[in-house]
DNA sequence: AAGTTGGTCAACCGCGGAGTC
DNA sequence: GGACTCCGCGGTTGACCAACT
């Protein structure tokens, strides 16, 4: 037995919305809030449209505190790290980045950050597979630079070139980019995230230092491909115990507790990563050269393969700290 | 100036999960 | 336990616009 279509579609409006049909429906809403029943809306509203596209018109676009226009570089780097670490769970993403919707950050990634992201990693395809290695593990402790210009002036540094594993709470042996090609198995290993520990879960005493939020983990990843989708099914279970709660204001507390600082835009970040970037190591290697296209997943996968929490700082913009764990 | 191409973004589609009966 | 309904999500589409040829 098939599914019941949620609406008689013969009767119903589809295409953009007027702005007659946005005043009806913003009226009903803020007079009668949803009801608990969004198919029912419509017709309740006065409306001939479906209860899904009601729905998506609200939470999209007429919704108190929908924030439009361009990304701030912090957001860039919330969404490249999160998707780095949970793939395209927009709504998850989009549940960090207040006034932003899932489907905001879905087109801003698919037209704009990803072809950012690939405009660094596609360079790296070209090199030798010595050379893509590092690359790619460089990119996970780089920042996202607005071009790969501002990526080769930028100057990367980190605290130490120690990682900090959360697995053994303590410090490791610092990894060297100097000695050969690099395991990414090993920095897999040493960075795959621990929601609920770390990721989501409530920052340790330990994990904030010197004004720098903590978010990252221990090794549940050991996949030769890198991927740790899967290793993050328990996001949303995670992000509902932890992050989608509210404060006594009764305003949404999530993953941006851990994300943000007390300043909000000025956040500093300590992120699970298994590579360092040492200051000047990309000086000079950056080919300018054409390069394959990337898909997504292989995006994704470059990413995670090097760190699984790829995460990208300029230095120059934001003077943020990296430390690796 | 007209046609083509590419980018952007609002909206749609269909699936899976959760809740209810 | 299964059928059914609704919600929410992610992927995709298509209209619109600007840049380019």
């Amino acid at each position: 037995m098939g599914r019941a279509p949620c609406c008689d579609k013969a009767n119903m409006k589809k295409g953009p919305w007027s702005p007659e049909e946005d005043a009806k429906l913003r009226e009903y809403l803020e007079k009668h809030g949803t009801g608990g029943n969004w198919i029912a809306l419509p017709q309740k509203a006065g409306l001939k449209r479906c209860g899904k596209s009601c729905r998506l018109r609200w939470l999209n676009y007429l919704r108190p505190n929908i924030k439009h226009g361009e990304f701030s570089d912090n957001e860039d780097r919330i969404i490249c790290s999160l998707y780095a670490n949970i793939g395209s769970r927009w709504s998850i993403i989009a549940a960090q980045l207040p006034g932003r919707t899932d489907n905001d950050i879905k087109n801003y990634w698919n037209t704009k950050l990803k072809k950012k992201l690939m405009g660094v990693i596609n360079p790296i395809s070209q090199r030798k597979p010595q050379q893509a290695a590092l690359f790619s593990s460089l990119l996970q402790a780089t920042s996202l630079p607005s071009s790969p210009s501002s990526l080769l002036s930028s100057s990367f540094t980190c605290s130490n070139n120690s990682y900090y594993s959360t697995q053994t709470r303590s410090f490791t042996e610092p990894i060297s980019f100097s000695s050969g090609p690099l395991s990414t198995s090993s920095f897999a290993t040493a960075s795959m995230i621990q929601p609920r520990e770390t990721f989501l879960g409530p920052v340790q005493n330990d994990q904030v230092k010197d004004n720098l939020l903590v978010f990252g983990g221990d090794a549940s990843c050991s996949s030769s491909d890198g991927s740790c989708s899967n290793q993050m099914s328990h996001v949303k279970e995670e992000y509902d115990q932890y992050g989608g709660c509210t404060n006594n204001n009764n305003e949404q507390m999530g993953l941006q507790n851990y994300l943000y600082n007390e300043d909000g835009d000025d956040q500093k970040l300590m992120i699970s990563s298994g590579a360092a970037a040492h200051g000047g190591v990309l000086s000079g290697l950056w080919p300018g050269d054409n390069l394959p296209d990337y898909g997504l997943e292989e995006i994704k996968q470059l990413i995670s393969t090097s760190s699984c929490n790829s995460f990208l700082f300029d230095e120059n913009k934001t003077g943020e700290k990296v430390m690796y764990y």
